[in-house]
DNA sequence: ATGTCC
C-alpha cells in the first residue's frame, strides 16, 4: 500500500482521509523517523484504525510509532462511547498496562559508584525475570486474586509493600476502576498466580540510572529530581495474565456479531461498542489485567527498596508511575462540545497537562511525568504534559524498534553486546543471551531524536534527561 | 509482549 503523508507543520505529518477512513491519520515526527523512512509498514495501521467505528479527531502515530498487532504501537485512537463508538483489545495490546515507573534516590551518582557493582550483583540475584519463571509472590489461589486484580497497586501497599505516598504518585493512585474480575478467565488467572512482582522478557527492564541534565527545573523540582541524582526506572506489564485475557477477548470480540457487522480491513482489529456485552466485558477485564500490573510494579519497587537500604543506606521516593498500554473512558471536547470518549493508548503515554481534572493534588501546578524509557545504553527521559496536545493528552512511549527481533538477533551478539556496555561502565545483569541481543540499542530508533519530535510537536515538555548505570535485563 | 503454537 502506498500511503502519502503531507507536512501539515514540522513534526506533524497528516494522511488525508479516503475510503472507509472515518477520520484523517496524524503522524507526529521528523522526516527521519517517518516509519516509511526506517523500512516499516506502521502507517497502513494508521490507516486500517482510522476506519473503527465510532472513531474522533484522527487516527494518531506517536514518533516511535512502529508495526504491532492490528493496531501500531505507538498509536492513539478514540472512540465517541454515545455514539456506538468501538473498543478493541488490539489497540490496547497483549501488554495491558504495561508502563514505567522511576524511583528517586537521595544519593548522588558519584557517592554510589564505589557500590553499584555490589548493587548490581544483589539485584540481579533477587529480581525475577525471562519469560515463565516465578515472581516475588505467590498467590493462595483466585480468592486473593480477585482481590489484586480489583485493587491494584494498592493491594500490595495494604499487605504492607509501600506506603500510601506511594499510591498518590501512581496514574489513577495504582488501583484502576471498574475492574470486573469475574470477565479474567481461569486460564489467565493460573497464568498470574506465580508472576507478581516479576519483569518479564522482552524490552522490559529495571535500570539504576542518573540525571544527566534538567532542562525544566520548576517541574523537576515538583516531581522531586535533580541533576546527578540517583534514579530506578522499573518498565514491566501485566505477564503471562495480561496476554490471556487478551487473547481470550479478542477470540470473544472475532466470534461475535460484530466481527462480521463492521467489516474491517484487518481481522486484529476485532471491536465491539463500548456499550455492548462484549465490550464492557473487555474493558473490566482489561482494568483487572491493568490492576495485575500496577501490583507488580509496586511489588519490584519494594524489592529494590529493601536492597538500597541494606546496599547502599538510602531509601527511594516514587516520582510517577504510568501505563502506556491502557484504553480508558475519559471527557475530551470534540468539535466544540465534550465528549465521553474510549482513548485507546498502544505504546503511548498518558500526558496529562497542568490545571486538568483527575490530576492528583501535589501534580496539579505541574501536569504529570511522562515517563519514556530508552533503550540499553541510550538515555530515557521525563517529559510533563503540555496543555497544546490534541492526541487527547497522549505521548511517546520510547525509542520504538526498526528491527525486528529476528533481524536484530542476525546482527548482533549477545555477549558482545554485553561486553560493550560493560566498557562503557554500564553493568548488565541479563536473563538471556539472545533476550539481550533481541534489545540491542542498534534495534530501536534514536530516542533523543523521538523526544526533540515529541517535543517539537507539542505533545510534552523535556524535564530531564537519565541515562543508565546498571541494567538488569528482563 | 507471550509457558515466542491449543
Amino acid at each position: 500500500m502506498d500511503i502519502t503523508v503531507t507536512e501539515e507543520s514540522p513534526f506533524r505529518f497528516r494522511i488525508d482521509q479516503q475510503g472507509r477512513m472515518s477520520v484523517p491519520g496524524v503522524v507526529f515526527a521528523s522526516r527521519e523517523l517517518l516509519p516509511q523512512a526506517v523500512g516499516d509498514r506502521a502507517l497502513e495501521q494508521v490507516v486500517n484504525v482510522a476506519m473503527l467505528p465510532g472513531i474522533v479527531r484522527a487516527s494518531f502515530a506517536m514518533p516511535d510509532v512502529h508495526w504491532g498487532y492490528g493496531f501500531p504501537i505507538g498509536g492513539v485512537a478514540a472512540t465517541d462511547i454515545d455514539a456506538g463508538g468501538v473498543v478493541s483489545p488490539g489497540g490496547v495490546g497483549f501488554d495491558i498496562s504495561c508502563g514505567v515507573r522511576l524511583l528517586a534516590a537521595d544519593i548522588e551518582r558519584a557517592e554510589l559508584a564505589p557500590l553499584l557493582r555490589r548493587l548490581m550483583d544483589v539485584l540481579g540475584d533477587i529480581i525475577p525475570r525471562g519469560a515463565g519463571r516465578g515472581g516475588l509472590w505467590r498467590l493462595s489461589g483466585r480468592a486473593e486474586m480477585e482481590k489484586l486484580l480489583t485493587r491494584g497497586a494498592g493491594y500490595a501497599v495494604e499487605r504492607g509493600h509501600g506506603t500510601p505516598r506511594d499510591l498518590a504518585r501512581c496514574e489513577d493512585r495504582g488501583i484502576l476502576a471498574g475492574a470486573d474480575p469475574s470477565q479474567v478467565g481461569q486460564r489467565a488467572v493460573d497464568r498470574g498466580l506465580l508472576q507478581v512482582g516479576s519483569l518479564g522478557s522482552g524490552n522490559h527492564f529495571l535500570e539504576i540510572q542518573a540525571v544527566d541534565r534538567v532542562y525544566d527545573p520548576r517541574a523537576a523540582a515538583a516531581f522531586g529530581l535533580r541533576a546527578a541524582q540517583v534514579c530506578v526506572m522499573i518498565h514491566c506489564g501485566s505477564r503471562g495474565l495480561g496476554h490471556q485475557v487478551c487473547a481470550d477477548h479478542v477470540r470473544i470480540m472475532d466470534r461475535s456479531p460484530y466481527a462480521r457487522a463492521f467489516d474491517l480491513p484487518d481481522r486484529q482489529l476485532a471491536c465491539a461498542p463500548v456499550a455492548s456485552p462484549p465490550g464492557r466485558a473487555y474493558l473490566g477485564a482489561m482494568a483487572a489485567a491493568a490492576n495485575y500490573g500496577r501490583a507488580n510494579r509496586q511489588l519490584l519497587t519494594e524489592a529494590v527498596r529493601r536492597t538500597f537500604t541494606s546496599a547502599v543506606g538510602v531509601g527511594l521516593d516514587l516520582v510517577y508511575d504510568v501505563s502506556h498500554n491502557m484504553a480508558k473512558i475519559e471527557t475530551h471536547e470534540v468539535g466544540g462540545t465534550p465528549r465521553r470518549l474510549c482513548v485507546h493508548r498502544k505504546g503511548a503515554t498518558l500526558a496529562l497537562p497542568a490545571d486538568r481534572p483527575c490530576l492528583s493534588e501535589d501534580l496539579a501546578e505541574t501536569g504529570h511525568p511522562v515517563l519514556v524509557p530508552g533503550t540499553m545504553g541510550t538515555a530515557s527521559y521525563v517529559m510533563v504534559g503540555t496543555p497544546e496536545n490534541d492526541a487527547f493528552a497522549s505521548a511517546c512511549h520510547g525509542a520504538g524498534r526498526v528491527w525486528s527481533r529476528h533481524q536484530a538477533l542476525r546482527q548482533v551478539r549477545g555477549q558482545q553486546l554485553r561486553d560493550e556496555l560493560e566498557s562503557r561502565g554500564i553493568a548488565v545483569r541479563p536473563s538471556s543471551w539472545r533476550g539481550l541481543a533481541e534489545e540491542a540499542p542498534a534495534a530501536y530508533k534514536n530516542v533523543d531524536a523521538v523526544v526533540a519530535a515529541a517535543e517539537g510537536a507539542g505533545l510534552a515538555r523535556v524535564v530531564a534527561r537519565l541515562v543508565p548505570l546498571g541494567v538488569v535485563k528482563g
